[in-house]
DNA sequence: CATTGTTGTTTGTATATGCTAATCTCAAAC
DNA sequence: GTTTGAGATTAGCATATACAAACAACAATG
């Protein structure tokens, strides 16, 4: 388990949301996602070949090896225990600790991981709903499109591909659409869907 | 106030601890200190010049500028912070908290600190004494090397020269040489200095 | 099938950070 | 004053990370 730069832990986390989400592996998404262009994408996942973190399919489909898959729940853990602990121990509105969780995601040694996680009671899910890597979320879960109007659901978690926009979090906060509150669906509407999101 | 690099910032904080303890801020000091060679330090230097951070004088003294100083300040703030927190709050030994405050301090948000210091009940000294920017050693303080033989004296706190040994802080921990403790000085005796530290 | 558009790749470039080896400068010591 | 040695600097190089522009490969669509 060689050490590894915030760049490189960054591109192993996205893959692993992006794969946890459902949603293509490509290079293309990664070069939105990480707001980079597509050459610093192409160069950095050689070297993560090169490094036995990631294969690339003949599809071109990114997929973790062991030893990536394996770093990115690490460093997936650091980020929703930080992310808990911003919001339940300092009290940091749950809508805005994902930016600052994203800085020291990287900068946890294992020994700090661990006390903390003894500290917090070793949760399972962070602030927004999403389970630690090992945990899973209750069998009967369905994404929103699945609801059907006229019942009445509660909030698991706020899908990962939201946190990056502070504002939309606060919308939804204000509607108070967070984890554990409950909602009745009206009805569906058609969204267009945003490109490449 | 742009953002700079780790590396920026260790420069930054390692020629404001010189400046505090009194030592001659030198590129050498700075190749020592950071472990890196003395290209490197220069080119560093460099950067740091033009981005207006630090002053070199004609004597090659490191001198830090008005918005180094108050950019030093602050990491040396989040450093102590966390230490503090590692301490106090994860209950990490003293003499192991430097390492991981190391990595933490570059990767705090304005809002973390401030929400972490409210937290810890904004205080004013880290674990080893030594006191937060802004704040001073008690008047009466002396250094070692000034104790009389004979005299009881408290300690105030551990050089930060000192903090990067963890095994020489724990052999101090063992002797019970921590801040607060009071220990009578027996002798005196000469003791090679280390070089360039 | 030809066109178009998405994606991947190559080329060329830039910056920050690191190194070794060689050299320069200057003060201290002989 | 000449030598020596510490420290600063230059030259040359390497890697990781970034970009734009051009081009290639391939699928989708007309």
């Amino acid at each position: 388990m060689t050490e590894h730069s915030k760049v490189i832990e960054e591109y192993l986390l996205t893959l692993y949301k992006l794969k946890r989400a459902g949603e293509p592996a490509k290079a293309v998404t990664l070069a939105n996602r990480l707001d980079t262009s597509p050459p610093t994408v192409h160069a950095t996942i050689l070297r993560m070949q090169r490094d036995g973190l990631v294969n690339v399919t003949k599809t071109k489909e990114l997929t973790l090896t062991k030893e990536g898959q394996s770093i990115a729940e690490d460093i997936a853990y650091r980020h929703n225990l930080s992310e808990y602990f911003l919001c339940n121990t300092l009290g940091i509105p749950w809508y805005e600790v994902h930016q600052h969780a994203h800085l020291l995601e990287h900068a946890m040694t294992p020994i700090v991981v661990e006390k903390l996680a003894e500290f917090l009671g070793k949760p399972e899910f962070c602030p927004h709903g999403t389970p630690m890597p090992g945990t899973e979320l209750p069998e009967n879960t369905i994404t929103l499109m699945e609801a059907q109007p006229g019942t009445t659901v509660e909030v698991a978690m706020i899908g990962e591909v939201l946190e990056d926009s502070v504002d939309l979090m606060k919308i939804l906060h204000e509607h108070k659409v967070m984890p554990g509150k409950k909602h009745k669906v009206i009805e569906k509407t058609e969204v267009l869907q945003r490109k490449s999101l």
